[in-house]
DNA sequence: ATCGATGCAAACCTTTTGCATGCAG
DNA sequence: CTGCATGCAAAAGGTTTGCATCGAT
Protein backbone atom coordinates (compact mmCIF):
# COMPACT_ATOMS: atom_id res chain seq x y z
CA UNK A 1 0.00 0.00 0.00
CA UNK A 2 2.55 2.37 1.13
CA UNK A 3 4.97 1.28 -1.66
CA UNK A 4 2.44 2.13 -4.18
CA UNK A 5 2.09 5.64 -3.08
CA UNK A 6 5.40 5.81 -2.81
CA UNK A 7 6.09 4.78 -6.47
CA UNK A 8 3.21 6.74 -7.86
CA UNK A 9 4.97 10.22 -5.86
CA UNK A 10 8.10 9.03 -7.88
CA UNK A 11 6.21 8.88 -10.69
CA UNK A 12 5.22 12.32 -10.83
CA UNK A 13 8.52 14.00 -9.39
CA UNK A 14 10.39 12.10 -12.20
CA UNK A 15 8.16 13.93 -14.47
CA UNK A 16 8.87 16.89 -13.28
CA UNK A 17 5.14 17.47 -11.63
CA UNK A 18 5.04 19.03 -8.39
CA UNK A 19 3.90 16.91 -4.87
CA UNK A 20 0.96 19.01 -3.48
CA UNK A 21 -1.25 17.74 -0.96
CA UNK A 22 -4.32 17.43 -3.25
CA UNK A 23 -2.46 14.61 -5.76
CA UNK A 24 -0.95 12.86 -2.51
CA UNK A 25 -4.84 12.96 -1.19
CA UNK A 26 -6.41 11.97 -4.38
CA UNK A 27 -3.87 9.24 -4.92
CA UNK A 28 -4.48 7.65 -1.27
CA UNK A 29 -8.15 7.55 -2.35
CA UNK A 30 -7.06 5.95 -5.52
CA UNK A 31 -4.80 3.50 -3.96
CA UNK A 32 -7.42 2.24 -0.64
CA UNK A 33 -9.98 1.64 -3.65
CA UNK A 34 -8.00 0.00 -5.98
CA UNK A 35 -11.28 -1.75 -7.54
CA UNK A 36 -13.61 0.95 -7.65
CA UNK A 37 -14.38 3.10 -10.66
CA UNK A 38 -14.76 6.73 -9.86
CA UNK A 39 -16.58 9.38 -11.53
CA UNK A 40 -15.04 12.78 -10.98
CA UNK A 41 -17.54 13.66 -8.61
CA UNK A 42 -17.90 10.44 -6.64
CA UNK A 43 -13.64 11.01 -6.28
CA UNK A 44 -13.99 14.07 -5.38
CA UNK A 45 -16.57 13.28 -2.33
CA UNK A 46 -14.08 11.37 -1.14
CA UNK A 47 -11.17 13.14 -1.13
CA UNK A 48 -13.28 16.16 0.54
CA UNK A 49 -13.40 13.94 3.60
CA UNK A 50 -9.94 14.00 3.70
CA UNK A 51 -9.34 17.76 2.95
CA UNK A 52 -12.70 19.91 2.58
CA UNK A 53 -10.89 22.11 1.00
CA UNK A 54 -10.14 20.66 -2.61
CA UNK A 55 -11.53 21.89 -5.90
CA UNK A 56 -13.37 19.64 -8.17
CA UNK A 57 -11.33 21.25 -11.28
CA UNK A 58 -8.46 19.75 -9.26
CA UNK A 59 -10.00 16.28 -9.23
CA UNK A 60 -10.66 16.56 -13.17
CA UNK A 61 -6.99 18.16 -14.14
CA UNK A 62 -4.85 15.67 -12.00
CA UNK A 63 -7.45 12.56 -13.37
CA UNK A 64 -6.65 13.87 -17.24
CA UNK A 65 -2.62 14.10 -15.87
CA UNK A 66 -2.87 11.00 -14.17
CA UNK A 67 -4.27 9.49 -17.18
CA UNK A 68 -1.63 10.83 -19.01
CA UNK A 69 1.29 9.17 -17.02
CA UNK A 70 -0.64 6.25 -17.26
CA UNK A 71 -1.47 6.03 -12.95
CA UNK A 72 -5.05 6.12 -14.32
CA UNK A 73 -7.05 4.86 -16.99
CA UNK A 74 -10.56 6.12 -18.38
CA UNK A 75 -13.34 3.63 -18.14
CA UNK A 76 -16.48 4.48 -20.61
CA UNK A 77 -19.46 2.33 -19.31
CA UNK A 78 -22.01 4.95 -19.94
CA UNK A 79 -21.80 8.23 -22.84
CA UNK A 80 -23.03 10.66 -20.46
CA UNK A 81 -19.67 10.45 -17.38
CA UNK A 82 -16.42 10.02 -17.56
CA UNK A 83 -15.17 7.00 -15.12
CA UNK A 84 -11.81 6.30 -14.10
CA UNK A 85 -9.69 3.22 -12.08
CA UNK A 86 -5.99 2.98 -10.69
CA UNK A 87 -3.59 1.20 -13.67
CA UNK A 88 -1.28 -1.02 -11.75
CA UNK A 89 0.81 -3.59 -13.02
CA UNK A 90 -0.23 -7.05 -13.68
CA UNK A 91 -4.02 -5.80 -13.64
CA UNK A 92 -5.58 -5.45 -17.03
CA UNK A 93 -8.91 -6.75 -16.84
CA UNK A 94 -12.43 -6.45 -18.30
CA UNK A 95 -15.96 -6.49 -16.60
CA UNK A 96 -18.71 -8.12 -16.52
CA UNK A 97 -21.69 -6.01 -16.00
CA UNK A 98 -25.05 -6.75 -14.02
CA UNK A 99 -27.49 -5.44 -15.79
CA UNK A 100 -30.24 -5.65 -12.52
CA UNK A 101 -27.97 -4.98 -10.09
CA UNK A 102 -24.93 -3.15 -11.68
CA UNK A 103 -22.83 -5.61 -10.09
CA UNK A 104 -19.60 -4.95 -12.05
CA UNK A 105 -16.98 -8.26 -11.80
CA UNK A 106 -13.76 -7.83 -13.28
CA UNK A 107 -12.00 -10.56 -15.28
CA UNK A 108 -8.35 -11.35 -17.02
CA UNK A 109 -8.28 -11.66 -20.71
CA UNK A 110 -5.58 -14.73 -21.51
CA UNK A 111 -8.21 -16.93 -23.06
CA UNK A 112 -8.64 -13.55 -25.26
CA UNK A 113 -5.16 -13.49 -26.75
CA UNK A 114 -5.72 -16.16 -29.43
CA UNK A 115 -8.76 -14.44 -30.67
CA UNK A 116 -6.86 -11.74 -31.50
CA UNK A 117 -4.20 -13.07 -33.68
CA UNK A 118 -6.98 -14.51 -35.81
CA UNK A 119 -8.70 -10.67 -36.18
CA UNK A 120 -5.28 -9.17 -36.45
CA UNK A 121 -4.34 -11.91 -39.86
CA UNK A 122 -8.13 -11.32 -41.25
CA UNK A 123 -8.12 -8.09 -41.12
CA UNK A 124 -4.64 -7.08 -41.50
CA UNK A 125 -4.78 -4.90 -38.62
CA UNK A 126 -2.51 -4.72 -35.35
CA UNK A 127 -4.20 -4.48 -32.45
CA UNK A 128 -2.65 -2.05 -29.27
CA UNK A 129 -5.73 -2.56 -27.16
CA UNK A 130 -9.04 -3.31 -26.68
CA UNK A 131 -11.99 -3.06 -24.35
CA UNK A 132 -14.55 -5.51 -23.48
CA UNK A 133 -17.46 -5.56 -21.74
CA UNK A 134 -19.94 -8.25 -20.69
CA UNK A 135 -23.81 -7.15 -20.07
CA UNK A 136 -25.77 -10.00 -18.02
CA UNK A 137 -27.38 -11.06 -14.70
CA UNK A 138 -25.02 -11.99 -12.20
CA UNK A 139 -24.74 -14.90 -9.85
CA UNK A 140 -27.40 -13.44 -7.50
CA UNK A 141 -29.35 -11.98 -9.70
CA UNK A 142 -29.96 -15.06 -12.01
CA UNK A 143 -31.45 -16.74 -9.42
CA UNK A 144 -34.03 -13.94 -8.76
CA UNK A 145 -35.08 -13.92 -12.59
CA UNK A 146 -35.89 -17.83 -12.66
CA UNK B 1 -34.02 -0.53 -49.11
CA UNK B 2 -37.21 0.39 -49.24
CA UNK B 3 -38.80 -3.01 -47.50
CA UNK B 4 -36.60 -2.09 -44.75
CA UNK B 5 -38.11 1.80 -44.30
CA UNK B 6 -41.50 -0.11 -44.58
CA UNK B 7 -40.66 -2.73 -41.70
CA UNK B 8 -39.43 0.00 -39.52
CA UNK B 9 -42.39 2.38 -40.34
CA UNK B 10 -44.59 -0.71 -39.30
CA UNK B 11 -42.49 -1.09 -35.78
CA UNK B 12 -43.77 2.56 -35.45
CA UNK B 13 -47.25 2.16 -35.93
CA UNK B 14 -47.85 -1.17 -34.27
CA UNK B 15 -46.55 0.76 -31.27
CA UNK B 16 -48.88 3.55 -31.95
CA UNK B 17 -46.18 6.40 -32.59
CA UNK B 18 -47.47 8.49 -35.36
CA UNK B 19 -45.66 8.67 -38.50
CA UNK B 20 -44.16 11.82 -39.15
CA UNK B 21 -42.25 13.24 -41.75
CA UNK B 22 -39.25 14.04 -39.55
CA UNK B 23 -39.17 9.92 -38.22
CA UNK B 24 -39.74 9.25 -41.65
CA UNK B 25 -36.27 11.67 -42.76
CA UNK B 26 -34.11 10.06 -40.22
CA UNK B 27 -35.02 6.64 -40.88
CA UNK B 28 -34.50 7.21 -44.40
CA UNK B 29 -30.82 8.84 -43.42
CA UNK B 30 -30.20 5.94 -40.73
CA UNK B 31 -31.28 3.15 -44.02
CA UNK B 32 -29.09 4.83 -46.88
CA UNK B 33 -25.75 5.27 -44.20
CA UNK B 34 -26.46 1.61 -43.02
CA UNK B 35 -22.85 1.66 -41.50
CA UNK B 36 -22.34 4.75 -40.24
CA UNK B 37 -22.24 5.78 -36.42
CA UNK B 38 -24.14 8.93 -36.32
CA UNK B 39 -23.69 11.69 -33.28
CA UNK B 40 -26.85 13.19 -32.89
CA UNK B 41 -25.64 16.39 -34.41
CA UNK B 42 -24.15 15.04 -37.13
CA UNK B 43 -27.43 12.86 -38.03
CA UNK B 44 -28.77 16.60 -37.16
CA UNK B 45 -26.84 17.86 -40.02
CA UNK B 46 -28.02 15.27 -42.66
CA UNK B 47 -31.45 15.28 -42.53
CA UNK B 48 -31.72 19.08 -42.46
CA UNK B 49 -30.33 18.48 -45.92
CA UNK B 50 -33.62 16.08 -46.78
CA UNK B 51 -35.87 19.33 -44.33
CA UNK B 52 -34.24 21.90 -43.30
CA UNK B 53 -36.83 22.90 -40.91
CA UNK B 54 -36.39 19.47 -38.38
CA UNK B 55 -35.21 20.51 -34.77
CA UNK B 56 -32.53 19.19 -33.05
CA UNK B 57 -34.64 18.38 -30.35
CA UNK B 58 -36.88 16.24 -32.39
CA UNK B 59 -33.69 14.06 -33.35
CA UNK B 60 -32.63 13.24 -29.48
CA UNK B 61 -36.45 12.60 -28.85
CA UNK B 62 -35.96 9.99 -31.68
CA UNK B 63 -33.10 8.51 -31.30
CA UNK B 64 -34.15 7.86 -27.93
CA UNK B 65 -37.53 6.21 -29.38
CA UNK B 66 -35.61 4.15 -31.48
CA UNK B 67 -33.30 2.81 -29.24
CA UNK B 68 -36.24 1.51 -26.96
CA UNK B 69 -38.16 0.34 -29.90
CA UNK B 70 -34.73 -1.50 -31.17
CA UNK B 71 -34.56 0.35 -34.30
CA UNK B 72 -31.04 1.77 -33.56
CA UNK B 73 -28.82 1.39 -30.36
CA UNK B 74 -26.16 3.75 -28.68
CA UNK B 75 -22.27 2.90 -29.03
CA UNK B 76 -19.99 4.73 -26.41
CA UNK B 77 -16.91 5.13 -28.28
CA UNK B 78 -15.90 8.04 -26.41
CA UNK B 79 -17.36 9.20 -23.55
CA UNK B 80 -18.36 12.86 -24.10
CA UNK B 81 -20.90 12.13 -27.20
CA UNK B 82 -22.80 9.64 -27.48
CA UNK B 83 -23.15 7.29 -30.81
CA UNK B 84 -25.96 5.86 -32.82
CA UNK B 85 -26.27 3.05 -35.41
CA UNK B 86 -29.27 1.22 -37.31
CA UNK B 87 -29.90 -1.96 -35.88
CA UNK B 88 -30.79 -4.42 -38.65
CA UNK B 89 -30.67 -8.42 -37.97
CA UNK B 90 -28.30 -10.18 -38.59
CA UNK B 91 -25.90 -7.35 -38.75
CA UNK B 92 -24.53 -7.91 -34.61
CA UNK B 93 -20.98 -7.01 -34.84
CA UNK B 94 -18.11 -5.22 -33.18
CA UNK B 95 -15.24 -2.88 -34.08
CA UNK B 96 -11.59 -2.12 -34.91
CA UNK B 97 -10.73 1.32 -34.07
CA UNK B 98 -8.16 2.88 -36.21
CA UNK B 99 -5.90 5.30 -33.46
CA UNK B 100 -4.04 7.19 -36.51
CA UNK B 101 -6.84 7.47 -38.88
CA UNK B 102 -10.14 6.92 -36.78
CA UNK B 103 -11.08 4.38 -39.52
CA UNK B 104 -13.63 2.26 -37.88
CA UNK B 105 -13.60 -1.75 -39.55
CA UNK B 106 -16.74 -3.64 -38.43
CA UNK B 107 -16.05 -7.63 -37.57
CA UNK B 108 -18.12 -10.51 -36.52
CA UNK B 109 -17.89 -12.56 -33.75
CA UNK B 110 -18.82 -16.08 -33.90
CA UNK B 111 -15.64 -16.72 -33.16
CA UNK B 112 -16.64 -15.24 -29.67
CA UNK B 113 -19.17 -17.27 -28.57
CA UNK B 114 -16.75 -20.27 -27.10
CA UNK B 115 -14.77 -17.36 -25.16
CA UNK B 116 -17.83 -15.97 -23.55
CA UNK B 117 -19.54 -19.95 -22.75
CA UNK B 118 -16.48 -20.29 -20.74
CA UNK B 119 -17.14 -16.78 -18.84
CA UNK B 120 -19.96 -17.68 -17.80
CA UNK B 121 -19.07 -21.07 -16.12
CA UNK B 122 -16.09 -19.48 -14.33
CA UNK B 123 -18.15 -16.30 -12.94
CA UNK B 124 -21.36 -18.19 -12.48
CA UNK B 125 -22.49 -15.35 -14.88
CA UNK B 126 -25.43 -15.12 -17.32
CA UNK B 127 -24.26 -13.24 -20.55
CA UNK B 128 -26.51 -11.18 -22.61
CA UNK B 129 -25.09 -8.91 -24.33
CA UNK B 130 -21.26 -7.59 -25.00
CA UNK B 131 -19.75 -4.83 -26.49
CA UNK B 132 -15.99 -4.96 -28.15
CA UNK B 133 -13.49 -2.85 -29.42
CA UNK B 134 -10.25 -3.32 -30.13
CA UNK B 135 -7.65 -0.29 -31.02
CA UNK B 136 -4.66 -0.18 -33.35
CA UNK B 137 -3.43 0.51 -36.57
CA UNK B 138 -4.86 -0.52 -39.54
CA UNK B 139 -3.58 -1.42 -43.16
CA UNK B 140 -2.85 1.75 -44.24
CA UNK B 141 -1.44 3.24 -41.37
CA UNK B 142 0.53 0.01 -40.30
CA UNK B 143 2.67 0.75 -43.29
CA UNK B 144 2.93 4.18 -42.54
CA UNK B 145 4.82 3.98 -39.44
CA UNK B 146 6.73 1.22 -40.41
C1' DA C 1 -61.13 17.26 -32.61
C1' DT C 2 -57.70 15.09 -29.90
C1' DC C 3 -53.43 14.22 -28.21
C1' DG C 4 -48.96 13.03 -29.47
C1' DA C 5 -44.97 15.27 -31.99
C1' DT C 6 -42.43 19.29 -33.12
C1' DG C 7 -39.45 23.69 -32.88
C1' DC C 8 -37.57 26.92 -30.17
C1' DA C 9 -35.28 28.49 -26.27
C1' DA C 10 -34.12 27.86 -21.76
C1' DA C 11 -32.42 24.70 -18.39
C1' DC C 12 -29.28 21.10 -17.10
C1' DC C 13 -25.15 18.49 -16.20
C1' DT C 14 -20.61 17.33 -16.80
C1' DT C 15 -16.27 18.98 -18.06
C1' DT C 16 -13.04 22.75 -19.27
C1' DT C 17 -10.95 27.24 -18.86
C1' DG C 18 -9.41 32.09 -17.18
C1' DC C 19 -7.60 34.40 -13.62
C1' DA C 20 -5.81 35.80 -9.22
C1' DT C 21 -3.69 33.58 -5.35
C1' DG C 22 -0.94 29.98 -3.05
C1' DC C 23 2.77 26.94 -2.35
C1' DA C 24 6.45 23.30 -3.82
C1' DG C 25 10.90 23.30 -5.59
C1' DC D 1 11.65 33.54 -5.71
C1' DT D 2 9.65 31.52 -9.69
C1' DG D 3 6.37 29.20 -12.01
C1' DC D 4 3.38 25.36 -11.63
C1' DA D 5 -0.92 24.08 -9.09
C1' DT D 6 -5.05 25.43 -6.95
C1' DG D 7 -9.91 27.34 -6.00
C1' DC D 8 -13.43 29.81 -7.64
C1' DA D 9 -16.57 31.18 -10.92
C1' DA D 10 -17.63 31.58 -15.53
C1' DA D 11 -17.83 29.31 -20.01
C1' DA D 12 -18.36 25.58 -22.92
C1' DG D 13 -20.39 21.53 -25.02
C1' DG D 14 -23.75 18.02 -25.29
C1' DT D 15 -28.36 16.66 -23.96
C1' DT D 16 -32.95 17.31 -21.93
C1' DT D 17 -37.15 19.76 -20.92
C1' DG D 18 -41.18 23.28 -20.85
C1' DC D 19 -44.30 25.30 -23.55
C1' DA D 20 -47.02 26.89 -27.33
C1' DT D 21 -48.16 25.28 -31.80
C1' DC D 22 -48.69 21.87 -35.45
C1' DG D 23 -50.45 17.89 -37.65
C1' DA D 24 -51.38 12.54 -37.89
C1' DT D 25 -55.04 9.79 -36.72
Amino acid sequence: MKEILESLKNKLSTHNFKLTSQREDILKILIKNKNRHFSAESLFAEVKKINPDVGLATIYRNLELFCKLGITHQLDFDSSHKYYELDLEGTHHHHLICVNCNRIIEFNDDALEEFEKELEKSYDFKIADHKIKFFGLCSECKGLKD
